[in-house]
DNA sequence: TCGTCTATCGACCCACCGGTCGAAATCCGC
DNA sequence: GCGGATTTCGACCGGTGGGTCGATAGACGA
């Protein structure tokens, strides 16, 4: 009934529970990806069924609710993200390196790896109240890696924030949100070069008009 | 059965088709807050209907589907935003002015007048694909107001675009389209305060630093 | 006052979808 | 190959919500 994949070696676990979790993980991968192309509403479980050539009575085997099986995306998708973003932290590095390879991390993930991800960073009205508490929670963890190299910036005099650190924080999360919305892959430019324009434009917010850093 | 609502002043109209106009129009204004609040797929014609005091059988009388419904309300709301910005456009000033007052008016379009209007800058996968295109189309107008200051600004050497000024444009776009999901009108700060701020932020990505600009 | 045109309504239809249930099939250790 | 646990399934249920229809009430001009 309960849908957990801590421990990805899967070191400890009997060989059936192995095989679960790997169904597991199978559906959710499945189900974000539905979800990333329907948005939460116009996801009928039947499709997931469908798709994973499934019952629909079966994914209640694995899952309490439809809720529930798309928070387990969720979760899993930003579980994710705060891992690799908060990698990219304890690199090191100054803040002005740092958040450059977050802006251009953030973007990958949400064009590439996880395009559902993109749905949720908007609050929208389509999820339901207790996935929206979820969401909510989640974005403030999200944030908080954000503020904390800004902060260090700003304390190191790298950035020079023209108003309330807060307002500048919140355009840059929504010039960031925003790329997958408009983000074509068949564009003008390459993937990693718009990327970059990206980032020199919005770390203009912060006052930094310095150029690129090589990725690490 | 077809709901138009040209020529408010309703010249050359005989009564009972004013009277119809502002029926419809009472329609599109209820209708319209009920999707500010809930959003497209969460909007029930009965609880429109309700809202109204009417059965939701009368709501076809005047419209053809919920689709068509929500249409209206989004060409009134757009047709709106287009006519204000556009008067401020034609105000004249020098770039850099007219776009900070552009980027106030947005706001104060988004988080207080038109909030619904704020469900529709993003492409939500919550919209029947007819919408979506009329929403595309919309948009593609919109930016074309925008546009046009800043090419203005970039001649007129005010802007220095760091980057394909495209992307720029798309920056500013996230964040101002951000703005209404992080926006709480009992902040530390007045909401003309607030705007202002992120006018500041948001002009710098187009290596504006200089100060504010009395409204008109 | 009468006939027409408009507005409103309750009742109904139906497709979709989340969720349930009990039974059948499959897997697995022994 | 046997028995229990796990997985899968088809059939079904009930609520919701967009949309239809025919009838009725009301407004308006002649």
């Amino acid at each position: 009934m309960v849908a957990r994949e801590e421990d990805p070696a899967g070191a400890g676990l009997s060989r059936i529970e192995r095989k679960r979790i790997r169904r597991v993980n199978e559906i959710l991968r499945v189900a974000a990806e539905v979800v990333a192309e329907r948005g939460y509403q116009n996801t009928s479980l039947d499709e997931v069924a469908e798709r994973l050539d499934l019952a629909k009575a079966s994914l209640y085997h694995y899952f309490d609710s439809k809720q529930a099986l798309v928070a387990a995306c969720l979760d899993t998708a930003a579980a994710e993200v705060e891992r690799r973003l908060g990698a990219i932290v304890s690199e090191g590095g100054t803040p002005s390196e740092t958040l450059r390879r977050l802006i251009i991390e953030q973007q990958v993930f949400t064009t590439q790896d996880r395009p559902e991800l993109s749905r949720l960073f908007l609050r929208h009205l389509e999820w339901p109240p207790p996935l929206l508490d979820k969401i909510h929670e989640w974005l403030v963890r999200h944030d908080r890696i954000w503020k904390a190299v800004i902060e260090d910036g700003v304390r190191a005099g790298e950035f020079q924030p023209a108003t309330d650190p807060a307002v500048v924080r919140h355009c840059i999360h929504g010039a960031l949100d925003f790329v997958p919305f408009w983000y074509h892959p068949d564009g003008r430019y390459r993937p990693e070069e718009l990327f970059e324009q990206v980032a020199d434009t919005v770390l203009l917010m912060l006052g930094v008009t310095a150029g690129r850093v090589p990725p690490r």
